[in-house]
DNA sequence: GCGCTATTTTGACATATATCAAGTCAAACG
DNA sequence: CGTTTGACTTGATATATGTCAAAATAGCGC
């Protein structure tokens, strides 16, 4: 078997994608199996919404964790950066996903988001959310799902690192984006990716010229079409072959 | 910065070591700051309590998930067979850790469990568990916590992965273990490692042939002292230094 | 549109790690 | 005590990816 960065099951997926038609918080990233008033206190709680520019940080390395947030619209990249002033990306986040749930063991956020472009997220605070999944079984539940979601998504992402090549490792990423596009209800197999090679190669473990070089291998054997940072992908299939799925 | 396995701080170093020496569950695994009514019903739950010998499975890949377990002596791998039949290792839990949180997103595991030594866990029942977190705020905090560390822990494991080569990937490895034991009361500098190479470089993304070049150069510089799986670390501090901290 | 800049692509070469193949060693067993 | 077996070490070589450098391209303000 293999998990890598294909956690997300079909259901969840069609969920979201209705849900995001009308793109509130409490539709867009929690259950829907909640009572009219439960859902009422959950929107008080979650009403809070900021805006962010293109590089403005959401969370910087050593704030304190106060909540979490979901993305409504644009995209987040978190990253670590190094004594030498290197910059490891660790994640890439984007509209309907929640970020920040590295930091509710240390209280202390340990990696810093910025905004990849301009975008808007509602804040979640931590404590009313944990009061209230108190009196709320269902959204107990679902808060854990998301916490357990982000475990599975890590250790994809081990996974392939620990075992696939550049290319592979490409070939899993690009089908990673592919399909969180498709959630958002937009094109699988037209990318508009928001984040340079340098970043995709840090995210990958890998140098960007060896990321651009597997693109454009990609491109030769007619799996893809690249435009800079807008790629095609012309044989979904002979992706996932790639990476064994 | 760099978190990379070594995400653990010292107030729960000091409180986990106390706790251990009268080895029960509410203590190893949970916080200290329960009523000792809330305590009874915590312990109601956890008393369940099983062996598992060398090789047998907690659980496999595709099985319901229940429970999370508390290990309580012994040690575990979690691992992904892929298809070809090679094995990839995902993670090794030792004494006072709690293993199975991958599950919690999808109700299936996606990984699968077995003791590397004759082992004892105490059953967590999830349903139980969440139940009683609802009631006690300081438990539902804890279990969060639980949660995000190991999120905190993969993330580690995935900076290490991406950014450090081979030498660098067993320095920090050696160092985990070393604090691991350290904090049930063992030496900080006698190793004995309960995994073969093999394990361990599936676990770090190496070949087995590397970690044995890795550990034989180590000791070359006089770092460490190597006898098979009985490894002893001569100096900590540069180890440390290796891996940037 | 033009020119400036950052990003991306491509090439030649270096190097870390994988691969393949012997050997060594230690535990297990007759 | 010798044999067997599996794990570990070590060596020689291959290969994927990194490094350094230059050219091509895209994005963007004017």
């Amino acid at each position: 078997m293999n998990v890598a960065l294909n956690d997300i099951n079909q259901t969840e997926i069609t969920r979201l994608r209705v849900a995001c038609s009308n793109c509130n918080l409490r539709e867009l990233c929690l259950p829907v199996d909640l009572t009219p008033d439960e859902m009422t206190r959950l929107e008080e709680l979650s009403n809070q919404k900021r805006s962010y520019a293109t590089g403005d940080y959401l969370y910087r390395s050593g704030d304190r964790f106060k909540s979490l947030h979901a993305i409504r619209s644009g995209s987040f990249k978190t990253r670590v950066l190094h004594e030498d002033g290197r910059e490891q990306v660790t994640g890439f986040l984007m509209a309907g996903e929640i970020i920040g749930l590295d930091a509710i063991s240390t209280d202390i956020h340990t990696c810093e988001a910025l905004a990849m472009e301009d975008s808007e997220v509602c804040e979640l605070p931590y404590s009313k959310l944990a009061e209230l999944s108190r009196e709320i079984p269902s959204l107990q539940r679902h808060v854990h799902k998301i916490m357990s979601r982000e475990i599975v998504r890590d250790q994809g992402i081990m996974l392939l690192l620990g075992s696939m090549r550049a290319e592979e490792r490409l070939a899993a990423f690009l089908l990673n984006m592919s399909q969180r596009n498709a959630i958002h209800g937009m094109s699988a197999t037209q990318l508009r990716l928001r984040m340079s090679r340098l970043e995709i190669g840090s995210y990958l473990g890998l140098k960007l010229e060896t990321v651009s070089r597997a693109f454009s291998h990609f491109q030769d054997e007619g799996l893809i079409q690249v435009k800079a940072r807008a790629i095609e992908i012309l044989a979904l299939s002979k992706l996932r072959e790639m990476v064994g799925k």
